[in-house]
DNA sequence: TTATAGACTATAAGTTCTATAGATTTTTAT
DNA sequence: ATAAAAATCTATAGAACTTATAGTCTATAA
């Protein structure tokens, strides 16, 4: 189960993705407005997007943030693992957060980890293949009845 | 990230799949000796996975655990929506334990839903289609050397 | 030089996870 | 009958994580 940080997190980078092609950077307020985010939550998910590289930011009158790159350059796979520190569902199949589980006399025959690593390979292959872009396209997509009328 | 908890049944139904076959009842200490697993958090869990009928058990001398069906019937997709609840990424996606997202302003055209719709189908295709018995089978395939000397 | 907006640090309530302790109940063997 | 064995049940508790909020600091633009 992926947590609201995460959730929150891809919620204002959509938003932001919407945003893109203007130039204009978004406001922390508007975006926890506009997308029914706490403020201040907000603000810490996307200083760590900003560290991370996803985001640009700039500081006063007419500042805010925006997309460091083009929607589709932008994996939601990476955005997950940025937040949540990865997308395995076992620390032993972690690249970028590996842990040995210490009740295991032997990972290579472990079945648990065996099983665990082909839900990792499908969850990244899926993750790491929609971008942002894909997203706004699914959004838009689904959503026939705001331009039918 | 799945919780100690759901390894720790994991590695006890495994045990006690390999002990199915001989109709004898594995006691929790002997479980938890040969697993390693903490005994009084073991005691938990297995009360658990009995209660919703993976196990039965006996009280008394010469009691203890035994899986409730063929391990072959058993698939790891139902082992973790016992301990975690459910297989799903986003509460708005469980059948089991469906949850509306508060922030969420229409389902149907939540593109991070539509993402992690389909992360949910491709690991409850792999959990589903995977039985304790095919992880035995796993953990022997690849644990060669065992039988090569 | 003042208002604006992000950056940073601290804190805290709430929840979940991981685990242990102890008393109780059921069953078997003597 | 009774003692031993083993699961069952209830309570508790520390640690970690989640989900925020508050307040101060720094950079920027008008």
């Amino acid at each position: 189960m992926i947590s609201k940080k995460t959730k929150y997190a891809l919620k204002a980078l959509m938003a932001l993705a919407r945003n893109y092609s203007s130039q204009q950077p978004t406001q922390i307020a508007d975006l926890a407005a506009s997308e029914r985010l706490p403020k201040k939550f907000l603000e810490l998910i996307l200083l760590d997007l900003k560290n991370e590289g996803l985001l640009v930011s700039k500081k006063g009158r007419g500042g805010g943030y925006r997309l460091a790159r083009s929607p589709d350059l932008v994996p939601v796979g990476q955005v997950i693992r940025i937040l949540e520190g990865t997308l395995s569902p076992l620390p032993c199949l972690s690249h970028r957060a590996y842990q040995k589980c210490e009740e295991c006399l032997d990972e290579g025959t472990c079945a648990i980890r065996s099983v665990m690593k082909e839900v990792r390979e499908a969850t990244v292959r899926i993750l790491d293949q929609t971008s942002l872009q894909n997203m706004l396209e699914r959004a838009a997509a689904t959503k026939p009845i705001s331009f039918s009328i």
